[in-house]
DNA sequence: GTCTATAATGGGATAGAC
DNA sequence: GTCTATCCCATTATAGAC
């Protein structure tokens, strides 16, 4: 399929990538990378509520930059497949989702992050939704994401009086 | 697969079904079917909040008792594709959305049926949540969902419990 | 209904020429 | 780096005996 819609032949793509395996850890590589920096600036961040924050809006941004792509790579058996053989793949999500969840690791805090990485992923490319523009499914997304982790909803840079993550 | 978990050979598959397509078709008819009675009764319901109220437990409901298999038959690509070009399938699955959406059809109301959706079938089978029981995920993901739709947080009256959606 | 045997198709991968 | 040609192998499917 690759080499189809690049117009050259398999093999031309095998010049580049030894194995399939390869293609699908180059290109989780390089969406993973796009997290990094958020991921880590999060991680730093002693406000834990901010951190939260911060890092929630940049996954949904590369979700809807990536509208269309990011469900393949989160769904698709085969590729799953090959990026849970990957380590650093899962030391990667892990780190995410603890950046997600805070300190909380009950049983609601966790069900909230599955909840809320599906629900993202899945619905940039939802059929009721395709005729939603970016900004519009951004402000939208971010205060569902709100809603369901339980933040405050609106956020004001600084202080952060909001009530805690727990119900 | 089919073939070798039976102990039974392929050729034994293919008596009974012409084609992969037709198991596909076969085995989602069966698990939609088990939802029919309860779009029958959303849709003949007056109360249009009632209504959502007892679509989404049985949502749920099957969601969980299913839980393991949903979302390969929601997100494998060649099951996908099969689906869609059944027609019933995507009328059934547009009645389910129209009834959960209830008369709002805006672009917020949508994300919602979208997330939840999406968010339900695969939270059932997220590795953050796979040690915890039934009962507890039920009551959490109707909570999760009354929260993402909007509805009162406690419903009132009813025969509405932790009831398994049939067979 | 099940078996053995055998296509047919397509994805994943390699060899060697240019 | 790309090409043609080919290999390997799993999935999908059929034929015909029992």
């Amino acid at each position: 399929m690759i080499a189809d819609a690049m117009g050259v032949t398999k093999a031309a793509v095998y010049r580049q990538f030894k194995t399939k395996e390869e293609i699908v850890i180059a290109i989780t590589e390089r969406e993973l990378g796009m997290l990094e920096d958020a991921l880590e600036a999060a991680e730093a961040e002693d406000d834990r509520l901010r951190a939260r924050e911060v890092l929630l809006n940049r996954v949904i941004d590369q979700a809807i930059a990536r509208r269309g792509t990011v469900s393949v790579l989160q769904f698709d058996p085969v590729i799953i497949r090959l990026q849970a053989q990957h380590k650093p793949f899962q030391r990667f999500i892990e780190r995410l989702f603890a950046a997600l969840l805070g300190t909380d690791t009950g049983v609601e805090a966790r069900l909230h992050a599955a909840m809320l990485s599906s629900a993202i992923s899945v619905a940039v490319m939802h059929p009721l939704i395709a005729d939603v523009d970016d900004d519009t499914l951004r402000s939208h997304l971010m205060h569902m994401a709100r809603r369901m982790l339980n933040l405050p909803t609106q956020v004001s840079a600084g202080t952060m009086g909001g009530r805690s993550a727990a119900v």
